[in-house]
Order: C-alpha cells, then structure tokens, then sequence
RNA sequence: CGGGGUGUAGCGCAGCCUGGUAGCGCACCGCGUUUGGGACGCGGUGGUCGGCGGUUCAAAUCCGCCCACCCCGACCA
C-alpha cells in the first residue's frame, strides 16, 4: 500500500475527547474513526489489524474443532421469548417492528440462535461433540460506552458455542477453549489473567473471564499473591473474621440524634463500625415469562462492609437491582437513615452470612433519631434469605490461605461460560441418547470481543511515539520509508517485497524525513526500511524494529530474504509465548 | 438515570464576560527554496460559530428550550 494514497491520515494531536492512551494512538495513527457514541468505524489499518486478530482467533478455533459459520444480526423476537430473555433484557437490548409489524431484535448475543439451530440439526448423540463459531456483529446499547475501543456499543466478537451430549462432553470442550483462549491472547502478545466470572441468572454453573490488567479497565479484580486466588469482584470471596461470642444482651432503643450514616453512628456511641448493621433499600425487578414484578428489598451487612450487588441480585434471583426512592422507603414504615429490620413489614429481608453470628449489634429504630441496641438476629429480626452479600475489598483475607487479597483494575478481553441446559430445556433442543431417550442438548458460550483485543494491544504495546505492533497482527508487516534520492530504487524494492508475499505500507509521499520517520513510530508496524541516498552509500537499505533503536545496513539484494526472516524470528517468538495454563475451576 | 464538562474549519484552540465585518496554530492547495527525526518564504482553499426559538437596529457573544459528545457514578448475558 502507498501510503500516498492510503485512507486515513494520522493527526498531529488527539481528539480532545480521547482520554486513554489506546483511545488516542489508535485515533491518531489512522486506524479508527468515531460516528456516535461507542460507534466506530474501522480504516483500512485498523481493520487490517482485526482481520490477522480473527485470523488468528479461527485457527486457534479451528485446531480444536471449531466449525465456522454465520449467523444473522436481526433476529425474530419469538425465538428470545422463548427463553424468557425478550423479558429480561431491559434497553440494552435494541427492537424495533418490520413492516408487518412483527417484533425485531438487533443481536446482543447468538445463544437463542445457536439453540434454535441445533433443534433443527441435532438429532443423535452420535453427532456430539459440536463446536461451532461467528465473527460477528453485535450491538448493546449501553448506557455508558467509554475509552474508544474498549467499552462500545456495535462491536464485533468471536462467539463460539459447544453442544454435547452432557456434563463431561462440555467440560471437555470447556478445557479446550481455556486453552485455545490462552493461545489466542498469547500469540498476540497480551498478557491475561483467567478469572472466576459471575455466572448470572442463566443457569450456568461455571464461567471464566481473561482478564488484562490496566488502570484503563473498568472491572476490579481480586487478587492473592500467595496461592494464587483470583475472582472478579463482582463474585469474589473471603474470609470473613470470626465475631467474639457474647451473651446477648437487652434489646433497647436509644436515642442517636443526627446519626445517620454508620460513620456518625459510630463515632457517637463510641463503638466500631463492626458492631453496627448496615441497612441498604434497592427494588428488584424479577422476571417469569412475560410477568414482570417488582419488590424492595432490605439488605443487611455489617457496618464495617459494602454489600455487593452482584451478590445481593444472584441470591434473590433478580434480573435488576436499583436504589429505592425515598418514597418506596417510607411507604412501607421504615426510615432511611435509621432503617431496620425489626418491625419490617413488605419488603424482602436478606442479610449477610456474618449478621446471624454477630452479636450485640446497632441497628436502626424505624424512628429519625433511634437506634436498637443488642440487635440480635433469630431473637430479635429474621431474615428471608441469609446469604454471602459483603463486597470484597483490598486487604481482605483470601477465602483459601488468608492472605490479604490486593486489587487491580482489569479489562474483560474474553470469557467462557458453561451454559448447561437452560436455552435447549427453554427451547426444546434435544438429542436422543443410547436408550432412545430424549435428553437436552449441554451448551457452553464462549466470546471474545475482537475490537477490545486491539485496543488493549494497542494499550499494552506503546511508547511515547506511538503504536508497537507485534508481528501476528500488525496491520502491515514493514513500514518502507523511502527518502529523496531513492525513489527508483524505492519502487523496485517495494515491488519486489510484495511480490515476496510481504505486505508493505511504503512511505512514497513527499514529506520531510522527520515527518515520514514520526509517522512510522506513530503506526508502529514491527519492521522498518528505510532507503535514501545515505544509506545507498552505506551500501543498501537501514532495516530497524519498531522496538529497538539499533538499525543495521542490509545490502539491496539481500532485503527480501533478511525482511522474511526477520518476520520469521518475530511470529516464532510470539509462538514462543505460547503456553500451557493449568486449568482451574 | 444522577453529577460535572464541552460544542467555533479535518485536528487543537482563542474570541463570548462588556453584542457591531469570524480569528490563530497544525493539516490541506499553488509556487519557490529546503531534505536522515515533526523545514522555510510568499500566495491561497475551507466555517449554517451544535439546532430551534426569543431579545435587539444588530447575536458566535444575552435569554429559553432541545440535541450531540466526553468524564465520574448507576449500569455492563
């Protein structure tokens, strides 16, 4: 490609709006262009770049198994009905009615089609095991995108999805796509984390997230250093410290003016946080079949912890949790500030695990200015679900060794998810077994999102200058900066690269040095040539990489094989990256 | 959805407070000089000042409504 004529410039200055470093790289390199919020398009480097990332996301896909396919972007509204998730997905999920009236779906996920399909295809277990993937479009209209590339709303993922006959066939091709996931991330020089992920509503029993660790993600981690425990918050455990038994004392009211918040709480009755309850009102939306309901929930930590939503959600089942209105407080006696779970009437109590075994402990009166004092739970309040709700948080003791767990922020650059039999119990896709019994089909989900993954290369692989492409995915494999005085022999070595099968991005414009030399660093392609009438008295052409300030002279006819070996050395030692994860549940 | 911010040429910005011919740098075009790390001179092209409405003799500037985008939070199968 001339770079004459190559479409899209790069900028001098970032876009203002651009706050990250891959944001702004990627923007002033040329390779994406923003149309609206979290909506991209792609230039021609750019997708350039993605097309070697799912090159090299088939082939990983492919050796274990995978069949490619393709699968539509609009979907009928029935076949999401029928699993219930036309219902729970609230505006993330885009619709809209075609001409007749029949209502649409723009895809955010492929499950309900993949299951859809397999009803149609899968009649026998001698048909098992099944691997099929898409590169595909989806769009989630989400409230928040951010970052560029990282957090979008129409983005392209890499969706497979087993079927087999049960539990150990899944687990298998679950093993197989931990691994392939590995590959795919090494080979593209990315450094990941497989964390234990939430497996939601959807009846999954066990899901993995690759996590790439950056202050730019937008998930935190929990880590420990010692025997290696990781989770997403979200989901994450701990040890919880063991309160000192005590006789339970008389329940007594007392009066706590202007004590609110556990902190004031606290500071005026001289006691620590860990003695206190902490009361939470959110209104949970729960969804059976077309029925939507919607209750208040009452939930109960310790005053030294935060309730984790995620937690909270998956053990009352709700599809959606939200902070209750002051109004939907009062409406059923309670106080804010000084709510309790004493005397609570309407609203689903769930306190945390750690409540039932602490003694003795303040909680709000359902009066301004009142608190209960030797709060006991059993005696005092019952609860309607007792159950894990407190957050983790750096420091926390690790819930194998107890260790403190450090945190780190990370981005989500694929997940796996064993789905087991929700969508083919939901959507009737079954198989017949040896006995000529009917069984469901046992899915398993897995994604990864193919612009997030160049844009946390491109995070991970940079300097002050720009881009730093390793060799599998750069968009070109040399950069052919071609200085006045060689332009003759600048257009024979391109011809002759290309025809090499080498794909080359020459410079051929008639710009100063320092600009064309600036543009180079900036795009960051791994291998650079450059020919002027310097370096043809040195005898050839300068080849550097991108990574390294040394250069070496190489002489004319000698560049196609030195430029081939050179991208040679690269890809085999991105393969050298490449290695065996043990797997963990 | 809550809080904060920004919309003026492709990109970065000034002008707005105090209404009176729309400006600067980069980029782009022409000519000339220059040429191994973001050259220089001269001459140019390009703007419904986010939109609609109002006030006014006169609105980028004042007022109202709306829209878009960014950041923080809520949210994220």
């Amino acid at each position: 490609m001339k770079m004459s004529h190559l479409f899209g410039t790069t900028l001098r200055q970032a876009p203002a709006d651009a706050e990250t470093a891959s944001h702004q790289l990627l923007v002033r390199a040329g390779f994406i262009r923003q149309l609206s919020a979290g909506v991209y398009s792609l230039m021609p480097l750019g997708w350039r770049a993605v097309d070697k990332i799912e090159d090299i996301m088939r082939s990983e896909m492919n050796a274990i198994g995978g069949q490619e396919l393709y699968k539509p972007v609009v979907h009928p509204a029935d076949i999401w009905k029928e699993t219930g998730r036309w219902y729970k997905f609230g505006a993330e999920m885009s619709r809209f009615q075609d001409r007749k009236g029949r209502d649409m779906a723009l895809a955010t996920t492929h499950e309900e089609v993949v299951t859809d399909l397999a009803r149609r295809e899968i009649q026998s277990y001698k048909q098992f095991p099944i691997l099929i993937y898409h590169i595909q479009t989806k769009w989630r209209d989400d409230p928040r995108p951010r970052a560029g590339l990282i957090r979008v709303r129409e983005f392209t993922m890499k969706d497979s999805y087993s079927l087999d006959a049960d539990e150990a066939g899944l687990d298998r091709q679950y093993r197989a796509h931990f691994q392939a996931y590995f590959n795919i991330f090494h080979r593209c020089a990315l450094p990941v984390l497989a964390v234990k992920a939430d497996v939601g509503l959807m009846g999954g029993s066990l899901a993995h997230e690759y996590m790439y660790l950056t202050p730019a993600g937008e998930d935190t981690l929990m880590l420990c250093d010692h025997c290696g425990y990781r989770a997403n918050r979200q989901i994450a455990l701990f040890k919880k410290p063991t309160p000192e038994k005590e006789e339970a004392g008389e329940l007594k009211k007392v009066a706590t003016p202007g004590a609110a918040t556990i902190e004031d709480l606290a500071k005026f009755l001289k006691i620590p946080k860990a003695k206190t309850a902490k009361a939470l009102f959110m209104v949970a939306k729960f969804s059976e079949g077309e029925q939507e309901t919607h209750k208040l929930v009452f939930a109960v930590v310790r005053g030294d912890m935060e309730v984790n939503e995620t937690k909270l959600a998956n053990s009352i089942k709700a599809v959606e949790l939200r902070a209750a209105h002051t109004e939907e407080i009062t409406a059923i006696g309670a106080e804010p500030g000084y709510a309790s779970p004493i005397n609570l009437k309407g609203a689903l109590v769930v306190v945390d695990d750690l409540i039932p075994v602490s003694p003795n402990l303040v909680a709000g009166a359902n009066e301004s200015g009142y608190h209960f004092v030797n709060v006991n739970y059993g005696r005092d309040f019952q609860a309607d679900i007792v159950a894990d709700l407190a957050a983790a948080e750096e420091g926390y003791a690790c819930p194998n060794c107890g260790t403190p767990m450090r945190t780190s922020r990370g981005v989500e650059v694929g997940n796996i998810f064993k789905l087991g039999t929700f969508y083919s119990k939901a959507m009737g896709a079954n198989y017949l077994d040896k006995n000529g019994k009917e069984q469901p089909i046992v899915m398993g989900s897995y994604g990864i999102g193919s612009g997030r993954l160049l844009a946390c290369v491109a995070e991970e692989h940079r300097d002050e200058k720009g881009l730093c492409w390793p060799m599998s995915m750069a968009p070109f494999d040399v950069h052919l900066v071609a200085l006045r005085g060689s332009e003759q022999q600048a257009e024979e070595l391109y011809a002759d690269l290309t025809a090499a099968g080498l794909e080359v991005l020459f410079d051929d414009r008639e710009e100063s040095p320092g600009v064309k030399f600036n543009d180079a660093d900036l795009i960051g392609l791994p291998i650079r040539i450059t020919i002027g009438e310097r370096s043809l008295k040195e005898g050839g052409v300068e080849l550097k990489l991108r990574r390294e300030e040394d250069k070496r002279i190489v002489k004319l006819d000698q560049v196609v094989t030195d430029v081939t070996r050179t991208k040679e050395q690269l890809l085999a030692e991105l393969r050298g990256k490449v290695v065996t994860v043990p797997f963990e549940e």
